[in-house]
RNA sequence: GAUCCCAUCGUCUAGUCAGGCCUAGGACACAGGGUUUUCAUCCCUGCAACCGGGGUUCGAAUCCCCGUGGGAUCGCCA
């Protein structure tokens, strides 16, 4: 009874749509709404289209749709046909209501508010059942709702009105939206029975809710499709995730490129429930797409949240590149590489109060620091093969493990306890820089006095 | 309030439509262990769920009903 129904009519080729309205960013359930739109095209050899809904004349702006536009494109959702704008449809509406005003199924408003009479559509008082591939039969009582206005005192058609329009006249097979359509659908389909269109296959997806389990929004932080791409995430990274609410592939995978979401890809496994958006899973995810990035493309995605750090740097005497390839593995988002490699442009850093006493306020950690400088100084080559050498023949003169010299070296070299391994972090710095870090600790600890044990 | 939707680990989910293969599988996160100079990666282990109550049935996470909980929508917004 739930599902199987949609089958029917893959005679006629799928032809669906994603319809935005330009009044704000696309945001991550837009996205996911899209995908799944685009997915099903290229799943079943359909057309994928793009229609912007700017039917509000005051909420709708020219930049929302070139940054929706934007946003499409970089997660990979090209469109067949259009973007066709609503707000240049006006006459087709309008011949539309004239034919229900004509059939005497609609009437004109009472009030004026604005320049014209607003059309209002009679709704036929009757039961009305939605069949929807998520969801199964839904079934609805038309009479309990009040008439439909189709036409705004503003000369602009309503919502419900527009869409279903241009669902009917693009030839649409499937509605695929969010699952917040749901009471607007048997008003729709009250329309389309009242204008003689064929109704199309509905298929409503849960929502995507925040951590407290609320619609996502704005107050749940950065929701759009734009601020993660300014994060550094990757679209590919972003499509898998977003492919996974509300949707899986019945086995066990998980990570999936664009080619095999769309051969595995199908409107019944979208489940019926709504989805909290989990930040720590898109993490992981896009950690492990950066991971697998070639290099070349992983430092020109990454460089421009560098360019700034580099622009301040009075030598250019650092190895970029270098410093890309220790952290290549350690990223989650592309943006961390920021706070994560600040130390190698900044001589001037912070120690971690933290870091401090797990490795600097130690018995012996000043004599340690001060031995492993002397013999770092009196390098000729200093790479990191050579300060590795360096660094472990002075264990047995001393007398300690190699985690006594370098944590202590670390925290004085990064003030961090963590990070790319000791002697990578030499080989960028250079012997002066490793030298006068070193010295800086040994200065730093004295000034403290030497806790005990 | 009315209408509708939904209900499996903390989260995403498999299993539900065609009841037994489920002592409920995978992933993220978390905890522990191994590898590593640290962190991360990688490997191993662990923790952790069928909302409650009634039915139907030889048998129910799966079907039905009632509760409860959560969500969405009730605009001349889309």
């Amino acid at each position: 009874m739930k599902r199987v129904l949609h089958m029917q009519e893959n005679q006629k080729s799928v032809r669906v749509r994603f319809a935005p309205s330009p009044t704000g960013y696309l945001h991550i359930g837009g996205a996911r709404t899209a995908l799944f739109n685009w997915l099903f095209a290229r799943a079943s050899g359909g057309k994928f289209i793009l229609r912007i809904e700017d039917t509000d004349k005051i909420r709708s702006t020219q930049e929302d749709v070139t940054r929706i536009l934007e946003s499409l494109k970089w997660l990979g959702l090209n469109w067949d046909e259009g973007p066709f704008f609503q707000s240049e449809r006006k006459g087709i509406y309008r011949e539309y209501a004239q034919k229900l005003l004509d059939a005497g199924l609609a009437y004109y408003s009472d009030e004026q508010r604005g320049e014209y009479k607003a059309v209002i559509f009679k709704i036929p008082h009757k039961k009305v059942v939605v069949k929807d591939i998520v969801h199964g039969d839904m079934e609805f009582d038309n009479s309990l709702i009040k008439d439909l206005v189709i036409f705004k005192s503003d000369g602009y058609p309503t919502y419900n009105f527009a869409c279903v329009i241009d669902d009917a006249l693009m030839g649409l097979t499937h509605i695929i939206r969010g699952d917040d359509h749901i009471p607007n659908t048997p008003k729709q389909i009250a329309l389309y029975e009242a204008l003689g269109f064929p109704v199309p296959c509905f298929a409503h997806v849960p929502l995507i809710l925040g951590k407290d389990k609320s619609r996502l929004s704005k107050r749940h932080g950065a929701t759009s499709v734009q601020s993660y791409q300014e994060d550094g995430y990757l679209p590919d990274a972003m499509v898998n995730f977003l492919s996974l609410l509300g949707w899986s592939p019945g086995d066990n995978r998980e990570i999936m490129g664009l080619d095999e979401l769309i051969k595995s890809f199908s409107l019944d496994r979208i489940n019926s429930n709504n989805s909290v958006f989990d930040d720590e899973k898109l993490r992981w995810m896009n950690g492990n797409y950066i991971k697998k990035l070639p290099f070349d493309e992983y430092k020109a995605k990454t460089m421009p949240f560098l360019k700034e750090k580099i622009s301040n740097l009075n030598t250019t005497d650092v190895d970029v590149d270098y410093i890309l390839k220790i952290m290549h593995e350690r990223l989650r988002v592309l943006k961390d590489i920021v706070p994560q490699t600040d130390y190698f442009f900044n001589d001037d850093f912070q120690y971690d109060p933290k870091a401090v006493k797990k490795r600097l306020l130690k018995p012996n950690a000043d004599k340690i620091l001060t031995t492993l400088s002397d013999k770092l100084e009196k390098l000729d080559i200093f790479n990191e093969q050579t300060t590795e050498v360096a660094t472990r023949s002075i264990l047995d003169e001393l007398g300690v493990s190699a985690g006594a010299i370098i944590h202590p070296a670390r925290v004085a070299l990064t003030g961090l306890t963590a990070g790319p391994g000791l002697f990578e972090i030499m080989a960028v710095l250079g012997k002066t820089k490793t030298v006068s870090r070193i010295h800086r600790a040994v200065k730093f600890i004295k000034s403290q006095g030497v806790a005990e044990c």
